[in-house]
DNA sequence: CATGAATGAGTGTTCATTCAT
DNA sequence: GATGAATGAACACTCATTCAT
């Protein structure tokens, strides 16, 4: 958490400080950001970001629950689906919620999109497990709801089902989307403007076929007819 | 690639070279792997290192490769499934195979999924890159074929579906296992013989469940009407 | 010395942060204590300490000279030995005395048995030799009081001495009453109430150990004649 | 320890290095002594002082051990006293060896002076521990050899004795000289060379007046009855 | 009289790479 | 072909002190 120096900033230092520190967590994995490249960048002294934070880690938290939480509030305020929306209906929403804040805010979702890629390191493995773990409870949720109602069907281990459909909605959703942009993802995230080589009806394509995969696999169902498309990617 | 200098080093010095890249390299990523850790513990100078290799991407390079191909070797070699298999069997053959591989090398094993996780390093961005296009390239090929036997719909966008697909059976597949064991996946890493905690009916159950998914989607059998968009990315 | 502003503040106010200054004082070495640390918990201003005092120095001299002012009234006024008495009697005493006012004021004896270690800082030079000086001052006298009634033989150098016994007494007592707690001195520093494994009883002899030391010596009772010169210091 | 590539060193580059080292710890405490500075000015690179030691502690340390094992050789080689000789013979060894030491290495004594004095120091807390430790015991056998010749008397708690006399030689010792010459001990420190004020007959007096104190005590020659119990450490 | 943000030089430590021997 | 010493930029982090408000 930042100490409360960091609040009682003037709003343009502060602003300025955290579009800085976003730009650098953004632009490369948090080893290899570096406090004195933000420090320097906005021409304040190294130790004043101590007055604001405990340390790099802190920084770096702060920004990526602020991301979360901001992301959040767009999604379910900007886009929320009525009530008794089927679940496919929110899970569209959350794609399209996603790439409305994607295209609003490119650098803070290409931090929350880099920060979902640190499993790796060990010094952020309990923050990335963390929200891993609030994802899945949601999704969880999600699928219960769905097999009360009918959407989901019963005998699916839920656990397993919700540990793939984070897969699919996160990084998965990142790939599908690079790839039909024609680079890779490391490439998009080097310029987030990328997204706009898609239009919204391919990217509602794109969702589209994403849930007819995700609602009924890869097998031949009994298949009535196919539903209709719509979408969005995370972060 | 490695000099051929690398290839004419006794068999001895060679492999307790890579056998100790590799457990620094598995045990921690690629940034903080340090070269000097490698060549302290093997006893060799720094500067041979350099008469091998061009470089510690090189060797990094080298040595992920390697993985990759014993594990494709073990994959296909130690348990194909016969000729004409439905690719049901050949997925299932894929979990089978990398676990028994895992169990036999459990090193090499978490490198691989250590290098999975490394998408985020800009460094690593172009052979992880390489990496992902094979396994899509497979993945969509053995779609392709499933769809020429009916064992896969028509209609379904193969280019998503493979996507989807790799996310999967790979950093998909390893969370499973992980909550399976009740750790995270960075845990585990840690000491990759907690993989003993899961008998082989438990695993044996848990790739069924996955197949499931794959297979039949999350929705019912019976297709009811199809819904209208909205939805949600995770983070 | 304080300012005046010192002075002038509520009784409460200052007697929290002398107190909380003198547990940080006493905890680590002056150069390792924090001002910013005291503050902190002390929950005033960082600027305020610089209205109450010049600087860091500036404090832990005040809060030293007050520690010994402090305890040259507890070991006199509560335990004064009658006009009269033996210097031997006023030596047992400065133990005594001692040992209660640590009882009674552990962080406060913990600074002091600090301060007596900072004769290597420079910064700290000058106080540290002041308050040597004032305790040879007052040895010496002592010492030249036991001369007059016979206590101490004559023919001593006095001054050597005098600066022998403030070793003993000082450093060396220190070291004795670790030694029997089984720990070394850092190590009581560290838990003052280690203090506390040592019977009352226990005490009394080793005082008495010592204080056959500094009257009779290491050498035989009946004195032969005095021997040939050579020797060397410690490191 | 210093790694093998210390002593793989050219002798010059090597010795310029230690003596540089030895100039900064000896001019200040450990703490406030600093790496930067020391290749600063032998003109190396920071990293290389990382190739011959672990850390700067590691430096200290072998520094210290150094000093003690040539001041150790210096005292013993240079000036035994004869076999069979009376302990005060070998104490007043000790003092003359230690003198004749630091008028022939004056900075090396400096840093061991100084080391003596870190005790408040947590870093250094296990290394000078160890230290006090061997001279407490070297010490002890001293004076048991002593009472075997009753040249002690026994009766005398020898842990105390050895405390004290650990201190009288060590420290006690220090100051003597410097009250000697005139300075306090840190400003004796800042000029080693000071000590050239003292002739050697001065010197050897001092010597005597400390081992007449070690020998007989404070008290007078005819010893009179014992006293009771009761005392303090000072601070 | 109190505040607390700003400072910035300073610290020890790491590491991939080079290159003379 | 092997060696291993040298490099030096880079890093996160600390802290007493100042001074405008």
């Amino acid at each position: 958490m930042p100490k409360p120096t960091f609040f009682n900033l003037p709003a343009a230092k502060r602003d300025r400080l955290v579009s800085l520190a976003i730009e650098e967590f953004s632009s490369k994995p948090y080893r290899q950001a570096s406090l004195s490249r933000i420090v320097a960048a906005a021409g304040i002294a190294k130790g004043s970001v101590y007055q604001y934070f405990d340390n790099k880690l802190d920084l770096y938290t702060w920004l990526v629950s602020h991301e979360i939480g901001r992301r959040k509030m767009e999604a379910i305020a900007a886009v929320a689906p009525p009530e008794g929306s089927s679940i496919w209906d929110i899970v569209r929403q959350a794609f399209v919620g996603g790439f409305a804040f994607a295209a609003a805010e490119p650098k803070l979702a290409l931090l929350g999109a880099r920060f979902q890629r640190e499993s790796g390191d060990p010094e952020l493995a309990s923050i990335v497990a963390a929200n891993a773990a609030a994802s899945h409870a949601w999704l969880l949720d999600l699928l219960r709801a769905g097999q009360a109602t009918g959407e989901v069907r019963a005998g699916l281990n839920l656990d397993v089902a919700a540990t793939m459909l984070a897969q699919t909605l996160g990084e998965g959703m990142l790939q599908v989307f690079a790839q039909a942009m024609g680079v890779d993802v490391a490439t998009w995230m080097t310029d987030p403007s990328m997204a706009n080589r898609l239009s919204p009806d391919e990217i509602g394509a794109l969702v589209e076929d994403a849930l007819d995969f995700l609602r009924s696999g890869l097998g031949p169902a009994t298949r009535p007819t196919p539903p209709a498309p719509s979408s969005e990617p995370s972060s």
